[in-house]
DNA sequence: TTGTATGCGTTATCAT
DNA sequence: ATGATAACGCATACAA
């Protein structure tokens, strides 16, 4: 910047204001500083302005796996989101509980103006981390009523809407695959409101039906579901908590000869974007991932630009609809 | 700092000092340090670092959609890569070629030690943008022969070894599914690789056969294979340029009563990974994705730490091998 | 409309 | 083993 002024025989601080768009600037000194600047091919040091700034004009996204279906979907709202609101967004992937949680301390700091967190890893026991004073949003289902604003999806309603679904359908053995089940995360929210639902039809509560496995990708769902017919499980519905699963159990049902809808109805989670073209197409719920992603951005540019003492967290839960496709029959 | 400097009753170098594990600091001076920087619970400002560093540890991954299954593939091998040898990257996402030059331009600058460009709106056109004086490796096909390093997909090898896929397994009327076809473009690439295996097999060339789509997803791939079936086409393959489009033109096959492979076999492009799961399971080819990914980093690290003057750019070719699965008849 | 002075929080260099 | 000093490149506040 020295080098442009010096170079369009300004000071620095023209140089500046021009970069900046300052309106004082008259035309021609523009002129010729923008000449300068193209002459000697300057660029502007962002790690610099940002020091100056204190602000980067970035929010960070710390999802657990970039390489999925559902926090794909996620990041296309959060960026939507935020561009409305005339910021970047940087995606990150965290993989592990470590992760997350050095996603929030330390190393990132003023890297990002705020920081949206999709935890997975982290625990309730986790939660006395988050108390941050760089603003941050949690997305998703762990560290409910932790310190921090929080944004969480319709689990148990909408899961209990999925299995009431089943029932109507004439299901009355069904089955749920979920991930490991603690505390108040995603899959014990969600297999509450199946068990809800299945209390509701007066169905009995059949511990084999609820086959946990370890990680809620379609591997995991196909090789469940072979296990599932080859132990001779009589079912006749799953309740997936992802469309993953449910994708993947179809496929293993179909390597055992098992025919969706006609024999097993299957209903998924998340309605992501390949799930309308599976086949059959999937039944699913629909979580309103644009409408948690506006809000989630909502709250952190909230915190961004609050200045006093930090106000009381807020909590939200998203809408949902029911996506009735083949795959159970509809 | 200064406030852990002199609550420790030291100097800001030393704080300094102790936070990069500098050996030379005694351990007496380093637990007082270490003590005040909890008490005043203290976070370094990486904003200020990266500025007195020059280096951010960071690398960009930039891509044209963060919600296809692709190149969520292809941010995985990159991430793994870059871990491996002690940088984080960060994934922002381009849409638009506007953004793509953006990308390279003004703000990213210091911001990255290095961008990684998966381009796919750029043309041959915009070659001179390229010539930034930051470490840049593009990733993907266009701009062949620009002024930066390039890892680029076996498009034209891979393609002709799928097309005479089909051929060996019966096929006589081949159709291929592309996206616009411009210059040296991975549809265009990939078309001619087609267009080689048709000839090798002595086959017509029936212009009919190829049909151009908007976008390469499944919604695309299956409204087309619709309506080719409805105007009476006749064909008894189809090439695929993406795995998304493949499993798209199954899925519309089947709305109209098309048995795959039975009546028409079908090859994608990619092994993302729910081609396997997909039903019928997706003949593909597997570029090596790993090992792309591997050398843009390598390259993008050697550009990093060169200080000279720039050597001359490289190109590079990934590997690839034929999957075979239901799709082509198993 | 333009320029001067100062500070953002850290690290490198060199001295002690 | 520790500290003083000077950048890093920009923006803010205020003066001219």
């Amino acid at each position: 910047m020295q080098d442009v002024a010096k170079a369009a025989g300004v000071s620095p601080m023209t140089v500046s204001n021009v970069i900046n768009d300052h309106p004082n600037v008259r035309p021609s000194t523009r002129a010729k500083v923008l000449e300068a600047m193209a002459r000697l091919d300057y660029r502007v040091n962002v790690a610099a302005r940002n020091l100056s700034k204190g602000r980067t004009g970035v929010i960070g996204l710390a999802v657990p796996e970039v390489n999925s279906a559902y926090y794909g979907r996620l990041a296309v709202g959060i960026i939507a989101a935020a561009e409305r609101r005339g910021l970047r967004v940087s995606i990150e992937q965290t993989a592990s509980r470590e992760n997350e949680l050095d996603a929030l301390s330390l190393s990132r700091n003023h890297q990002y103006d705020g920081l949206i967190l999709s935890a997975a890893g982290m625990s309730q026991a986790d939660a006395e981390r988050l108390k941050v004073e760089h603003p941050v949003v949690v997305l998703g289902d762990r560290i409910f009523g932790g310190p921090v604003d929080h944004v969480a999806m319709p689990n148990l309603e909408a899961s209990r809407v999925a299995a009431r679904h089943l029932v109507e359908r004439g299901c009355r053995r069904i089955a749920i695959m979920c991930g490991a089940v603690e505390e108040v995360n995603p899959s014990s929210l969600r297999l509450t409101g199946y068990r809800q639902a299945l209390e509701d039809a007066d169905l009995p509560a059949d511990p084999g039906l609820i086959q946990q496995v370890g990680r809620l990708d379609m591997r995991e769902g196909a090789r469940r579901a072979r296990e599932m017919t080859q132990s001779g499980l009589d079912f006749d519905g799953v309740f997936c908590v992802t469309d993953s699963l449910a994708m993947g159990v179809i496929r293993g049902l179909a390597d055992a000869g098992i025919r969706v809808p006609d024999q097993v109805k299957v209903i998924g989670f998340d309605n992501v974007s390949d799930s309308e073209f599976f086949i059959p197409s999937l039944s699913t719920i629909d979580p309103d991932h644009d409408g948690m992603a506006e809000r989630a951005v909502d709250l952190l540019i909230r915190r961004i630009e609050q200045t006093g003492p930090s106000t009381r967290h807020r909590d939200f839960i998203g809408d949902f609809s029911l996506v009735i496709r083949e795959s159970t029959g509809g």
